[in-house]
RNA sequence: GACCCCUUCGUCUAGCGGUUAGGACACAUCCCUUUCACGGAUGCGACACGAGUUCGAUUCUCGUAGGGGUCGCCA
């Protein structure tokens, strides 16, 4: 029998790094079993559900690339797959609990399943057997007066005719699977084989949720400038260690390394620095081509427009090692894009102290002008004639440059910055800088 | 309160009776260097506690403490 897993969020707010990580993990064991991957929305709580929640939760699957075979769009032989539009089915089950006398009506109309009350042991990949005594709660409720029916019932049921074969989510639902199990038993099906997986715990050890820094997929990392495939990767580490050398690691490979059981059973929290090393890495990797492809909404948020794309993926890319998230780039490469950037005011203070300054600069504007080709090189050999002229070294001259060309105090090689921007604007820019900021 | 899960460096973790307890992130120092970074090297740093089992416990058992979770007409 082929394996099929499923993620089953609830459509009350954004896709959560919790859900993410559950839906990543239901995911590389469907695809490291040649199995089929459910996307199944359980929006029985009409009060609380959001169609704007729905679409948020696709779209962060998506970006993280956790692709269904069934579910929402994508189809399937077990819809639909939204639990609002499956009442016939439940109505069905919830009739065979009827004519086995395992349920009754209250007072209101709200309607229970009585608990067989028996020992139940849960059998969990991750947490081993975990026994239950006969329970002493009341009897659950599974229908609402109003006929909808509640999420034990449901989930059931679905898990059931959506003939799942591993649950896998997280440890918040170990403690209520015996009742689970208890419905299963009393459909006459059996159970599928559990995994619960620890929770992901803020750095302070509480549970994370939303609002939490880090919590919220399109928040926190979409739109902060994080990579798919970093944060995929990262993901898969709260919790579970894939045996290999390196713990960055390809979608591929992590889907080849998957192992339920080697889950760990203890929480994890959340380590922001390390999943902005992991992002970093990833950042580093990426072409010019590809990283220009991922900074362009970030560029353009901050306004940066350019008509020379190769330019302009170049400049990206020339301080790709000095962030690591794609919003921190902006920051980095605007004097690329723009003449009329600002000059940090503690340099300017600096600079101005010192008098000769201002001849340094217009000694190598010189140079460059002189210059017959403008490669790096050229510019490298311009900058080292101007030095040796006036008995300083190429090291006095640069920081200078850097400035006149990026009204910055860091940033990539002055060489890198001059080459790209082109003779032209090297040469406005030292004229602007000497005028404006050393007159 | 009852029940369930958990407990190795600050964090993520390796370990599955005998190890100088290993790695990654972070942090510190040094090297590299026109800046900032990257990179390289080194360092700092942990088996929650108490009993047992054993020739020998980080590892097995029990207890305690601590953390997390569940006990909804939320999911």
């Amino acid at each position: 029998m082929s394996v099929r897993v499923r993620f089953a969020p609830s459509p009350t707010g954004d896709l959560h790094v919790g859900g993410a990580r559950t839906a990543l993990f239901n995911w590389l064991m469907a695809r490291k079993l040649g199995g089929t991957f459910i996307l199944r929305v359980e929006d029985t709580d009409g009060a609380r559900n959001t169609a704007e929640a729905s679409a948020g939760i696709l779209k962060g699957l998506r970006w993280l690339g956790l692709d269904w075979d069934e579910g929402p769009e994508a189809g399937g032989d077990c819809g639909p797959y939204y639990q609002s539009q499956r009442k016939a089915i439940y109505d069905a089950y919830f009739a065979k609990l009827e004519a086995a006398g395992r349920v009754y009506t209250e007072d209101n109309g709200a309607v229970r399943f009585k608990f067989s009350r028996t020992a139940i042991t849960v059998h969990d990949l991750v947490c081993g057997d975990v026994s239950f005594a006969p329970t002493e709660e009341p009897d659950m409720t599974i229908r609402r007066p109003d006929g909808s029916y509640i999420f034990h019932f449901v989930n059931v049921v679905d898990d059931i005719e959506m003939r799942m074969t591993h649950v896998i989510r997280g440890e918040d639902h170990l403690s209520n699977t015996w009742k689970h199990v208890d419905l299963f038993n009393a459909f006459g099906a059996t159970p599928p084989t559990y995994a619960h997986i620890p929770l992901i715990l803020n750095p302070d050890g509480s549970k994370m949720s939303k609002r939490d820094e880090g919590s919220a997929i399109e928040h926190s990392y979409m739109n902060a400038g994080y990579l798919p495939d970093a944060v995929f990767n990262y993901l898969c580490l709260l919790g579970w260690t894939p045996k290999a050398e390196s713990e960055k690691l390809s979608r591929n490979e992590l889907v080849a390394l998957f192992d339920p059981e080697a889950i760990h059973s203890s929480n994890a929290k959340f380590d922001l620095k390390k999943s902005l090393w992991f992002n970093a890495q990833y950042l580093r990797e990426l072409s010019p081509e590809e990283l220009l492809k991922h900074a362009r909404p970030f560029l353009a948020a901050k306004n940066l427009a350019w008509s020379d794309d190769a330019m302009a993926s170049a400049a990206v890319h020339s301080v790709r090692e000095k962030v690591s998230l794609l919003a921190e780039l902006p920051e980095w490469v605007h004097y690329f894009f723009v003449e009329d950037y600002a000059f940090e005011a503690d340099v300017v203070t600096k600079l101005k102290a010192k008098p000769e300054n201002a001849s340094l600069l217009q000694a190598a504007a010189d140079k460059l002008a002189a210059s017959s080709e403008w490669s790096e090189q050229s510019v490298q050999e311009a900058v080292e004639a101007a030095a040796k002229e006036l008995s300083v070294k190429p090291g006095a001259m640069m920081p200078l440059l850097r400035f006149a060309l990026s009204g910055q105090s860091r940033g990539p090689g002055v060489t890198t910055i001059a080459h790209l921007i082109g003779r032209e604007a090297t040469q406005k820019r030292i004229v602007r800088t000497l005028t404006e900021v050393l007159s």
